[in-house]
DNA sequence: ATAAATGATTGTATCATACAACTATATGAA
DNA sequence: TTCATATAGTTGTATGATACAATCATTTAT
C-alpha cells in the first residue's frame, strides 16, 4: 500500500471537511431541515429514534430538530398505532416542495464546480466516495 | 453532463460530511489543535490574520484557538519585527511531536479503512480530492 | 501630523450538540 | 397479573465553536 497515497488522502479530506461544514446551509435550508427532509423523503416515515442512530445524533438533538420541523410545516407527526411512545415524521407537500428545490439549487452549484471535469471523472468520483461511505458504516 | 453523477456526488459528499463532522477529534488532538498545527508545521510561521484567512474563520476564532495552542506549549508565539502588532506561531517541538503522532494515528485508521482498495483507487481517489478542493479555491 | 486602515484581543450572543432527569408507554419475568 | 425494567420522547442545562461588535495598538496614507 501507498503511504503517499493515504497521505495525500488523508490531508485532502481533513481540507474538504473544514470548507464544506462551514456551510450553514444546503441548497438555501439549513443543514438538519435539508438533511432530515432528504432522509425522511427518501426512507419514509421514521421516527426520532430512528432518526438519531441515521445521524449518530443524541435523541435529544433530532427531538428538537424534528420539533422544529414541525412548526414549520415540512413534516406531519404520525402517532405510531402499535406505540403510543411513539410517532413518525411524515414530510409534508410543502416540505417535498423545498427539498426538492434545495437539491435543485445544489445541482446547479455543482454543475458550475464540476463543469470542468470529464464525465469520467465525475463519474467515478462518485463512485468512490459512495464506496468509502459504505466503508465508513461497516 | 450525467445529472446523476452530480446527484450521487451531492448525496454522498452529504452524507460523508454528516459522518466525518462529528469526529471531535483527529488523531487524538482536537479538530482546531490538528488543523493549525498542520497548517503551521507546513506553510511555515504565520499570524492570526493569514490563518482566519487559510481556514475562512473569524479572526477572533483563530485567536482564541491559538491562544489556547500557545498555553498548552504546542506552539510559541514570535513577534513580527516590522510590525508591533502582529506575532507569528511557530510550532514547538512539543508540538511537532504531537501532530505527527496524530497523523500516525490518521495514517493507521485510514490504511484499515482502505484496505480492501486497491492502489489505483486510493491513488485516483486523493487526485479526485485534491482536485475538488483546488476547485473550490477558485 | 493626523486620519484611516489593519492586526489582534476580548466581551457577548447564538447555535448545535450531549448529558441528565423525567414522563409515558411497553415488555418481560416471577 | 403485577411489578420491575426497558424504551421513545421531551425538556432543562451545560459546553464548545463560532461570529459580530467594540476596543487597543500600531502602521500607512493623505
Amino acid at each position: 500500500m501507498e503511504e503517499k497515497d493515504l497521505e495525500l488522502i488523508d490531508y485532502e479530506l481533513v481540507v474538504l471537511i473544514r470548507r464544506t461544514s462551514l456551510d450553514k446551509e444546503l441548497g438555501g435550508l439549513d443543514r438538519s431541515t435539508y438533511t432530515l427532509l432528504t432522509q425522511l423523503s427518501k426512507n419514509g416515515p421514521i421516527g426520532v429514534k430512528a432518526l438519531a442512530d441515521e445521524f449518530r445524533l443524541d435523541v435529544s438533538t433530532i427531538s428538537r430538530q424534528t420539533t422544529a420541523l414541525e412548526a414549520k410545516g415540512y413534516v406531519q407527526r404520525l402517532p405510531d398505532p402499535t406505540d403510543g411512545r411513539s410517532s413518525y415524521f411524515q414530510v409534508t407537500e410543502e416540505g417535498m416542495r423545498k427539498v426538492g428545490d434545495a437539491k435543485k439549487a445544489r445541482i446547479a452549484r455543482h454543475t458550475k464546480l464540476f463543469k470542468d471535469w470529464s464525465d469520467e471523472e465525475r463519474q467515478r468520483f462518485g463512485e468512490l466516495l459512495a464506496r468509502l461511505n459504505r466503508t465508513f458504516i461497516e
